[in-house]
DNA sequence: AAGAAATGACTGACTAGACAGACAATTAAT
DNA sequence: ATTAATTGTCTGTCTAGTCAGTCATTTCTT
């Protein structure tokens, strides 16, 4: 290897593109991604092959982050309520933190650029996440239903507290609590 | 008026937009939708100034539709629950009975293309719908929560329940049971 | 160790194609 | 006859991706 690509400049891309894509949606011209990253217009095409390729990766990884965020520090022990309240406010808590990763992720997980091997990586990195919620409906009202239908209750919960997280961030820490007391009755 | 504008037009416009929208998202070009229509691609334009437009007055239509169809037949004598899954099915069975406008209407929901204006529009149509959300919340256990999270976790929940139904047919009496289910214990 | 050669990241001007909307000509309604 | 809808071509703009050339870095060769 001549010159090795740089770990940098990669991770400068995907700032760039977090950034932009948040603001502008999945329009966003590669040109001002690089602009905005700080290299040059081709470049981007030497970490990523095409556009789809850069988006795929973004989703992929922020997906993993997201989920990774998630489940740090939780303890397998705990009753499941706890755990699953643990899970809920870290990803809750990611976020509040980056909502330009939180916006991207959105119009990213919409866009049907995505392809089905990304979607099944990271549904990789939610298995975790899945396995527990497994154990919850369980022996929870929703039994019955099947896992697929109530991972997607959950995301769809989260999604909707988080955005009024974000609306009334003075009553973030309310909302919080009420979504997850919504999400419980649900299915705990 | 020398030659009218024909409302036939207007519709086979907006159901090709719908049409070819739901298929390949908002990128779908107006030339497509002309041609789907059976309209030269200027003409369009006389129905609609821009694609803008168009994107703006179909969101709106559909939502319309949407709302005017779940509330249709509604007796305000009956009591909340009554109501509320009566509300709840006539959504899913349009969801059911027009995928595709289903599935462009999401599109639609999510771009930023949407006008503030319109979107204040298409809350006045769903108004009936969130009078009786008050009137669940009222004294449920969401009663300390805002009302529009309460309407935002309501739709939420059915976009992802009709997700469900139209995705396993077979179980979508089901799914419709079991979503209603999943939101009466939530907020009702 | 010196420097020549090879490698591949990097650049930004460039291309090919797509698209929204304009427009001049035509057709149809009053 | 007048007015407006309708047509389809045309145009200016925008964008993903290319490419010829440059430059930094590593790897021979002597």
């Amino acid at each position: 290897m001549a010159k090795p690509k740089s770990e940098e400049k990669r991770n400068a891309i995907m700032a760039a593109a977090t950034r932009v894509i948040a603001a502008q949606g999945l329009g966003a011209p590669t040109a001002t991604i690089a602009q905005e990253a700080g290299v040059a217009n081709g470049t981007l095409f030497t970490y990523f092959e095409t556009k789809a390729d850069l988006i795929n990766e973004l989703y992929l990884e922020l997906k993993t982050e997201m989920a990774t965020t998630a489940l740090d520090g939780l303890r397998e022990s705990a009753d499941l309520r706890k755990q699953a309240f643990h899970v809920w406010k870290r990803s809750m808590n990611w976020g509040m933190a980056s909502p330009e990763k939180r916006r991207a992720l959105c119009q990213l997980g919409v866009s049907d650029e995505i392809t089905p091997a990304t979607r099944s990586q990271a549904h990789q990195a939610m298995a975790p996440v899945a396995e527990l919620m497994e154990r919850i409906r369980a022996d929870g009202p929703m039994r019955n239903a099947p896992m697929s239908f109530v991972v997607a209750i959950m995301e769809s919960l989260s999604e909707t507290t988080m955005d009024f997280m974000i609306r009334e961030p003075g009553n973030a820490d309310k909302h919080c609590k009420a979504g997850f007391d919504v999400f419980w009755r649900a299915v705990g």
